[in-house]
DNA sequence: GTCTATATTATGATAGAC
DNA sequence: GTCTATCATAATATAGAC
């Protein structure tokens, strides 16, 4: 072999690595929107090349199987999840706990707008719970209830959240936010509420804050020293 | 003919119109239950079939297809849930609007437990938009959005219930008690909440109630004229 | 790293015997 | 009204050429 070889090969050997990276997030990101729509069961391996504009063999080569993609898939929403909510509690980190819980919830909001995907594969999972499911919750969820839960327990101590499992509340947040942008389409004709207009997520944002956590609007009206 | 054959002929014929009620009636509960856990796409005739225990070209016969059979299946639900909702709101009609939304919250709550494929149907099809959800809103959703959204209007004026969209407050309920509800296994392997536990319902039906009217749970404490 | 071809199984729907 | 047998299609997954 001559020493000119090495480097174009080299060069050749990181160009397809490039494109083994463009494939996979291609398919990672078509098999969240196909799985989200129709669960596990009902997205075939074929969809999601369709979707990702690569022949579906590419699948078994890129990620063994349907079990292991949609692993990856889902754990890619979770993480970019986890991310975002951890750079809204840290953008507020100085003030107080009210404010923290406000920017958890519009970043929240914001989210399951962008990514109503989470909240739907977790309804789709959760109706036929198994080794997903589990693994879903271990490695993401959880932990992420625990921080907020205790967030909200601050806020009762304060006076601000209402009395009762701090866990149930997260959830029911979780659920309301998660639950009416994942709606979307069906509140538009059901309600005429549609949640791509100008200001929508902020109405919900809102009305969330007011109904779980009236003393934050309470506050607002009466400014604490730390605001005047 | 002979005149001793036609009641025993009838009488073989009630008997089989009687076998193939049932036969119905199994394979709708089959169908919700297949339905809810998978969606359309990811349930299979076969596994519904399988389910009812009958052999699967009877839907062909009694439903003429998925898409009827799907029809059928959660027309059987939402008129179910009319009706009970009908009943708890009958059973209180002449207290006042906070009872009326106690009792129909109330209502909604256990129906979800018992039911949850309503909420999770709903969002399954919200996630793919079609001809399906369409018919779903107009046959049966938005009449009861309707009434219930009238409802919380009157608890405005009473000053009871939060400012703001009528209509997404009574979206952000229900997705509230149906999103939590459906959500089942989740929440016990992420939060330790059993909504199988004694009281679980209340405690939630309690919660939504003291959350999104507040004024409610003040009129307990300081009774009305028309409590006392 | 990508493609074609294919083995195997599952699915929706129907035909025809009983 | 019920059953067995079957067709056409679509699914997951793999083998092997390029």
């Amino acid at each position: 072999m001559s020493d000119q070889a090495t480097p174009r090969r080299r060069a050749r050997a990181r160009k397809q690595q490039e494109r083994s990276l463009v494939t996979q997030r291609k398919l990672l990101r078509a098999a969240v929107e196909a799985f989200a729509e129709s669960g596990f069961k009902g997205t075939s391996t074929r969809d999601i090349a369709g979707r990702a504009g690569v022949h579906h063999p590419l699948i078994t080569y890129h990620f063994r199987n349907k079990e292991q993609l949609w692993r990856a898939a889902t754990d890619s929403v979770f993480r970019e999840f986890s991310e975002t909510l951890a750079v809204a509690v840290d953008s507020v980190r100085t003030q107080g706990p009210e404010a923290r819980m406000r920017s958890l919830v519009r970043s929240y909001v914001k989210f399951a707008k962008r990514e109503p995907a989470l909240h739907k594969i977790l309804v789709q999972e959760a109706g036929s719970p198994g080794p997903r499911l589990e693994w879903l919750v271990d490695t993401h969820l959880r932990p992420l209830i625990e921080a907020a839960a205790s967030l909200v327990q601050e806020l009762q101590q304060l006076g601000v959240a209402p009395q009762g499992d701090p866990k149930l509340i997260v959830s029911m947040i979780r659920v309301t936010a998660g639950g009416i942008l994942a709606l979307g389409p069906e509140l538009k004709q059901s309600s005429g509420i549609d949640i791509d207009a100008d200001g929508a997520l902020d109405e919900i944002t809102d009305m969330i804050v007011r109904v779980f956590f009236p003393g934050v609007a309470a506050a607002r009206r009466r400014p604490l020293a730390e605001h005047g």
